[in-house]
DNA sequence: ATTGAGACCTGTCGGC
DNA sequence: TGCCGACAGGTCTCAA
């Protein structure tokens, strides 16, 4: 499910039930997820206060009254329910985290692949927890522009597609707006990544017109997600798209599928270069 | 240091 | 219908 798009509008959703409000009761029905939860997990969450719920690259971030700070990714297949107490809330399969807030709020963690993931980190560690220490800049940010990206990519060896997941360049995008973001800026993800780069990292026009395209294509997927829009599920340019006609104005192309670092690619093979 | 392959899990879908 | 393989929006670890 989640890219960074994702994240944000769950961080959306859940910040106005959690803020302000205490954790009352923490059910936690297993051990781990991809790693253990840290010790005395309930004991450290029952009682704060939930400050704000803010959001890191695809992480979910939680400032508590404790002064610690709640850390939570989704995974592939993570997500939240918001349920009031009383309203009748059964749990249902993979329902691994519940969490009970002072406000009557109960938000549920499911995750079937449990590839998600939760901590909880001293104040002063936050940036340097080892999730979060080395992720590059966040795609919505002032610090990220075409400069940021070339400097990314400079001397990279590997393909364009492979650099925009490695969270180090850029963070947050996944395996699907890497795609729609690189079709958008007319790139093929087959490139070598230094090729957005001179050789002293310093952006080529095509790493601004990447840079341009993610911040856009980031903002939309936003956008389209708020649940105030309608047009919810509306489908991507390239991506699950394999063998139709390329979208982009006139370009006769269509869309191929391929691997790259064991996930598909989509691209259209005559306007992406 | 960088890069690629494999691992972690369960669910779903298409083909036979 | 049932079984089987391929695949899924992420990230970590390990070996070359």
């Amino acid at each position: 499910m989640p890219e960074l798009p994702e994240v944000e509008s769950v961080r959306r959703r859940i910040a106005p039930v959690m803020e302000d409000a205490r954790f009352t009761d923490v059910i936690v029905r297993r051990r781990n997820l991809r790693a253990p939860f840290p010790k005395r997990f309930r004991e450290r969450l029952i009682g704060r206060t939930v400050l704000e719920v803010t959001r890191r690259a695809k992480y979910l971030v939680v400032l508590l009254s404790s002064d610690e700070t709640l850390l939570m990714h989704l995974g592939m297949s993570g997500s939240f329910r918001v349920d009031q107490e009383g309203d009748g809330t059964l749990s249902v399969a993979h329902d691994h985290v519940v969490f009970q807030m002072s406000s009557g709020a109960v938000v549920t963690f499911n995750d079937p692949r449990r590839f998600g993931f939760m901590d909880l980190v001293g104040a002063g560690g936050l940036s340097a927890h080892p999730v979060l220490s080395a992720l590059g800049p966040e795609p919505l940010s002032a610090e990220f522009d075409g400069f940021a990206l070339a400097r990314a990519c400079k001397g990279k060896r590997t393909s364009l597609k492979l650099a925009l997941l490695d969270q180090r360049v850029v963070a947050g995008l996944g395996n699907i707006y890497a795609s729609e973001a690189l079709h958008i800026a007319g790139l093929s993800p087959l490139r070598r990544a230094s090729t957005i780069a001179t050789r002293s990292g310093l952006p080529h026009p095509s790493a601004h017109r990447l840079a341009a395209a993610i911040t856009a294509v980031l903002t939309e997927a936003i956008e389209r997600q708020s649940p105030t829009r309608q047009y919810r599920s509306a489908r991507f340019r390239v991506y699950d798209r394999e063998s139709e006609r390329c979208r982009r104005g006139r370009c006769e192309g269509s869309i191929r599928r391929r691997t790259q670092g064991g996930r598909s690619t989509f691209f259209c093979p005559r306007c992406q270069r």
